[in-house]
DNA sequence: TTACAAATTTAGCCCAGGCTAAATGATATT
DNA sequence: AATATCATTTAGCCTGGGCTAAATTTGTAA
C-alpha cells in the first residue's frame, strides 16, 4: 500500500460517518422508557392505580429493578409518586404514554390489515413500534384507511 | 380489601405471565449481535474484509469496543479470525448473515412499496428488522410481490 | 534494516439495568 | 390495638457494552 494521510485513507475507505447505526444501548433506554410509561398508563386505566408490584409481573423482572426504574423515570419528569405509594404520569409522561398508545394501537392496526395473525401482530407491534418514523406511521395509517 | 391467598390475588389481578414482552435487555443483545454479522457481511462483500476499524467506523462506536464484542461473536460460534488479523465469518455466522441480509432487503422493500421515502426507509428498516416475525415477513413479502 | 505509522489488544474504568436479601412502611383481621 | 401479611425501599452485588490510555504487533518507506 502506497503513503497516505489519515484523512486520505478514511477517505479511501468511504468512512467517517457513523452510517444510519444508532447506539445501541441509547435506543434501548429509550425503549425501556416508553414501555414503562405505556404501561404504567394501561395499568392506571385498567385499575386506576399503578403499582410496582403489577409493574414487575407484567414486566417479567423483579419488584425492586421497578423501584429503581420509577426512580429514573421520576428524574425524567414523565412520573411522580409518594414513597410507598403508586406511580403516576405526569403531564409529559401522559403525553408520551397518549403518543406511544396512538402509535402502538396504529402499528397494530396495520399489521393485521397486512393479514398478521392477532397474536403474532401484537408481539410483533411491541417490537416494531419503537422504530417507526412519522413517515412509516403516516404510510401505515394510509394503508389501514384504504383497507377499510 | 378483604383477605385473599397469594394466588388469589395473582388472579383477581390477571398476573402471572410476563404479558408478551420481552426482556429488552436480551432482546437487545440479540440485535447488537445480528448488527455486527450483518455489517461484517457487508464489509467482506465490499472489500474482502472486515478490519476492527472498519466496524468500529461503520458503528459509531471505538475500536476497542469492537475488539472485544468480535470476541463474543467467537465465543458465540460466529466468527473466527487470527490475533491482529481480521474478521472472518463462520458458516454459522454466514447463516445468520444471510438470513439478516434477506431480511432486512425484504423490510426495505416493504417499506418503499408503501411508499416510505427511501432514506427513512433505510432507517426504519434497521429498526424494525430484528422485530419481525416470519409470519409478518411473509405478510411483507406478499404485499410487495403483488405491488410489483 | 530500521524506524515510524497504523491497527489490535490489554488494562482498567464507568454506567445501566438486572438480581437477592434485609430493612422499613402500610393495612386488614382479629 | 396488636399482629401478620403484603409492598416498597435500601444495600450490595453482577454483567454487558461502552470508553481512554498504554502496550503490542504488523507492515511499509526510506
Amino acid at each position: 500500500m502506497t503513503r497516505m494521510t489519515p484523512a486520505a485513507r478514511k477517505q479511501a475507505r468511504n468512512l467517517g460517518s457513523t452510517d444510519g447505526f444508532i447506539h445501541t444501548r441509547h435506543r434501548n433506554q429509550a425503549e425501556l422508557t416508553e414501555d414503562y410509561v405505556e404501561l404504567i398508563d394501561e395499568l392506571i386505566t385498567e385499575r386506576g392505580e399503578a403499582r410496582a408490584v403489577d409493574i414487575a409481573n407484567r414486566l417479567g423482572v423483579s419488584h425492586v429493578t421497578v423501584s429503581k426504574a420509577v426512580s429514573r423515570l421520576k428524574e425524567a419528569g414523565l412520573v411522580h409518586s409518594q414513597p410507598y405509594r403508586s406511580v403516576f404520569l405526569t403531564d409529559q409522561g401522559k403525553a408520551m404514554a397518549r403518543q406511544t398508545r396512538e402509535r402502538h394501537h396504529l402499528v397494530m392496526e396495520f399489521l393485521l390489515a397486512l393479514g398478521v395473525p392477532p397474536q403474532t401482530a401484537s408481539i410483533d407491534a411491541e417490537g416494531i413500534e419503537h422504530h417507526v418514523s412519522e413517515a412509516t406511521l403516516k404510510a401505515m395509517q394510509v394503508f389501514v384507511s384504504k383497507k377499510k
